[in-house]
Order: C-alpha cells, then structure tokens, then sequence
DNA sequence: TTGTAAATGAGAATCATTCGCAAAAAACAA
DNA sequence: TTGTTTTTTGCGAATGATTCTCATTTACAA
C-alpha cells in the first residue's frame, strides 16, 4: 500500500489531523481528479478504494480541507457544491446554461482587484468566488442541444 | 390601492407575466429593501401585505424575476440565497467570516475583464458571481466578536 | 361577462448536507 | 507491543432550503 505523503495529506498531518484511509482515499481522488467533483461523485470514486466510507465522511472530509483553504468549492450553476484541489494559479469558471459545459479560465486583472481591494480595506481575503454564467459560442449559434 | 407601475412590474408584464396581488406585494419589498432578502423574509415582508401569500409563491416569483435577469441571487456564505434587485451599476460583496457582515464594492477592471472576456469567447454572460470572504479590517485586529 | 390558461396555497416530497451516538481506529505513552 | 485516550467513522435519523402536486382561484382577452 502506497504510504506516500501528498502534499494534502502533508498539510492535514501537520495541521494535527488524523491520518485515516478514508481521508486519504479521498484526497487521492480530489488530487487525482482534473474535474470539479461533487460531493456524491466523490463518494462513489472513493468507495472504490474504502468500500465502506459513509457520504457523511466525505462530506467531513471535504469541510476539514476547505477549511483549512486546501480545496475550493464552487456552486457551478447547479443547486449542490463542487469541489477541486487548490490550483496553484487562481482560475474561475465559466458555465454554459445551454450545454452544460464547464471551462476554466484566468483572469488577473481580477486577481489584482482583489488584491488592491484586500490592501485598500486592510482586508484578510480567504476565498474568492467568481463564475460566470450564460450561452457559450456553440450554444449561442443553435448548437448541439438546440436551445 | 396603489396601481403605479414600479420598473418590475412592467418588465413582468411585458413579457407577458400576469400581474397578481402576490406577485405584486413581493416586487414592492424587493424595490423597497435595501437589503439583501432570502425567501423566508421576504415571505415575512410580504405577508404584512398579502396575508395569504405562501412560501411557494415567493420561491416562484423569484424565479421567474431571475430567469429574467431582473434580481439576482447571491449566496453571502450562507447556506440558503438572498435576492436583490439587479443595480444600475453592477455591484459585488464581501462577506466577514468573523462578524458576518456584508460590504458592497464596485470592481470596474472585473467589469472590463467579464466584457473582454465575453468578446473574445463570443459568450452571452448572463450572471457574474464575484464575491470574497474572509475577515474584516475590525475582526482581524480582534473585533467586537473576539474571534 | 365568460372561458381558459396561468398562478396560487397548502402540504407533501425531494435533495443536499449535517447531526447524534455507539463502535472502530489513530496517536501516543508506557 | 499493549493499553489508554481522543479522534474519526458509519449508520440512519434529522434538518433546512427549495420544488412539486393538485385542487382551487384569478387575471385577462374576447
């Protein structure tokens, strides 16, 4: 079995928690992972390797890390949250009310607002949210889901 | 009975929306309050005009008003949305984890970077969500709530 | 005024998320 | 190792926000 430290579970050891195969099965699938997961999806994809961890642990896990600013969580146009390992570069998302479709991109000109605002106001800032919703190109021109 | 119609109910009407008591009662407190509602004050709000109107029906008429671009939701760090009417000039907010209070902003380069943005991936935006949390300038020297 | 489609009220249903508590597992000391 | 302490887990029940169902009411065009 692979004892590896990750940088999450480094920053989870360190910070006083404990090690557990359930979380570390869930950071694995959270650092693994290239899309935004929910909460269900990680359940299932963890169950795979701890085929007995509970929903409620995930959830557990998940609050412990975006707590500690390790993973981001987003709304993504749907009613339940979606998560994702910290990026080392800051990026937002874009979600398609057409197709569903979901595309990252950077924005440092809002990367230097915030931090301009968080100077000016003396603020500590500890997440930034910002997502962009409405039709992309496709969509836009009739597209594949024929809005 | 005041029969004036406020820049809501116009919208509503000509999109061909009825024009109801409740429907009505509810656009008032949204062009009333200077506030950020969510649905259960709201609710509250507007049972003081139409004592009969349900919880239902201020969860409908927020949607259709969203879905027209005419209010928009916001989640402030809490777990359930708070509405407001859509501002002239587009308007952010900061949520203090410590004290809970809410500062509106206004961020023009994050105005310029969603219309490039937009231009440059011919995209419809429809809503932006830009919101920061995290601890205030009082909060952080050790605020009123000793955090 | 009347017919009809749209909107409402009431409560049940749904969905995501959290809680409570007894049992299991980690960390730590001996 | 072994025992002790404290955290974490699993399970299912509870919660809270939002949506749905459906019979009844209402707005509004003709």
């Amino acid at each position: 079995m692979n004892l590896e430290s990750s940088p999450l579970i480094t920053a989870l050891q360190a910070s006083g928690h404990r090690i557990t195969r359930q979380r570390r099965v869930v950071l694995e699938v959270l650092e693994e992972s290239r899309e935004h997961l929910d909460a269900e999806s990680l359940y299932w994809k963890a169950r795979q390797r701890a085929p007995r961890i509970s929903l409620a642990t995930v959830y557990r896990t998940v609050a412990v890390l975006k707590q500690m600013g390790l993973i981001a969580e987003y709304s993504l146009g749907e009613e339940h949250g979606h998560f994702e390992a910290v990026p080392e570069t800051p990026h937002y998302h874009f979600t398609c009310l057409g197709c569903g479709r979901v595309v990252e991109f950077d924005a440092p000109q809002v990367d230097r607002a915030v931090q301009e605002l968080a100077e000016r106001e003396n603020l500590e800032i500890r997440a930034v949210q910002f997502s962009l919703t409405g039709y992309c190109a496709r969509c836009r021109a009739g597209g594949p889901d024929g809005r």
